[in-house]
DNA sequence: GTTGTTTTGTATCGATCGCTATAAAATCCA
DNA sequence: TGGATTTTATAGCGATCGATACAAAACAAC
């Protein structure tokens, strides 16, 4: 599709590229840890052009929290649902969420929400409802691939998805925090297939 | 035992009470959503007394790391440690944990390190080292409590100790990331039992 | 009662914060 | 080519930041 011309000036940015770039930042200082400076210096956008895209700083927070659970958090979740064989998927899992959290190209480590976005629950308006329903979403689809290998006979009729989707959760959201804490990638996928048996069995 | 007399203006503030108040304000706004003023009025000290006792901002922050470390945080150890039944202490250790993340007095929701430090790490020098050494000392007081039960027979003398701990550790960061997303107790406490069978099974 | 010491209280520092006003630049269109 | 529109660049706003200088207060000791 080609662009429609426009008037007036040429915007200098790409709106999805200053948005990743904001998410890198966030990721690695928080939220009142970035400065206006650093984000405009890392997004490549100044201060009037970033108000009048994003609106505000708060905004722009929420914009970023909303691109993160759109893109890079959900690798995992991408990873769970495309590969077929279940073991194999509840073991890509694990080994995107270590991938992203201890290598993303942003450099940050851990998880931007729980690292993060967490500080800033009860803080800045918005936060904690997204992180709540982002949680929620999570155990949502996890528990839904689970309940879509049950109806395929895979797993047995009575393997309790719920459970197993937030227990899937909750040993994510170690792993993710040994990273944070800069413990080495090497330590975090000992025991993968240990786990995987232990999300799986009955 | 008796106060020694001391020469000059008597301090006004209880210098533990002052930290636990400085824990509490961190835990609630983390370390850059915290301003000294926030300090000084939630501590009941003012600047120069706080500057004298703790340095500044940054000490005051790791000082209170360690206060949180050494007390809220190890509640769930102690009621691992202090627990003879070994069923009951992992449950208890669940429950404590639970308990610190959703109600203590200074109403901040999850885990100080999980949820507040963690965004520091990287940026508040000497945070990341408290933080990991934290992992550590954790993972290997945990290891060691299965360690003992052991020895006493009540484990498997194959029973993978240290992986159990990680374990442990891991699934207790996904409670408190739940709690500090606004998750309510009472879904936190959902299948404690399953998790402590899991944690022991063999 | 005075001196010395320690701590608290008040005022203020230089720097930075998030955000906006206004001028200049870069386009399209008639 | 000039006008209109949109965006970027620059300067700067009022407020707050973390930290410190100095005066006053509260004690012990003599």
């Amino acid at each position: 599709m080609t662009t429609t011309k426009k008037v007036g000036r040429p915007k200098k940015f790409n709106r999805d590229d200053a948005l990743m770039a904001a998410v890198n930042i966030f990721w690695a200082k928080g939220y009142d840890g970035a400065s206006m400076k650093d984000l405009t210096l890392g997004m490549g956008i100044n201060g009037p052009s970033l108000y009048a895209e994003f609106g505000d700083k708060r905004g722009l927070y929420l914009q970023a929290i909303d691109k993160y659970v759109n893109n890079g958090a959900s690798a995992p979740l991408v990873a769970l649902e495309q590969e077929d064989d279940i073991e194999k998927a509840v073991g890509a899992f694990f080994l995107a969420a270590i991938d992203y959290s201890t290598k993303h190209q942003g450099g940050a480590r851990g998880c931007f929400l729980a690292s993060c976005v967490s500080t800033s629950a009860g803080e800045v308006e918005g936060a904690r409802e997204l992180l709540k329903k982002a949680v929620e979403a999570t155990d949502t689809r996890i528990a839904e691939r689970f309940e879509r290998e049950k109806r395929r006979g895979n797993l047995p009729t009575d393997f309790p998805s719920k459970e197993r989707a937030r227990l899937l959760f909750d040993l994510r959201q170690g792993l993710v925090f040994r990273a944070r804490a800069g413990l080495p990638g090497e330590s975090l996928v000992e025991n993968i297939e240990d786990r995987v048996q232990m999300i799986l069995d009955c």
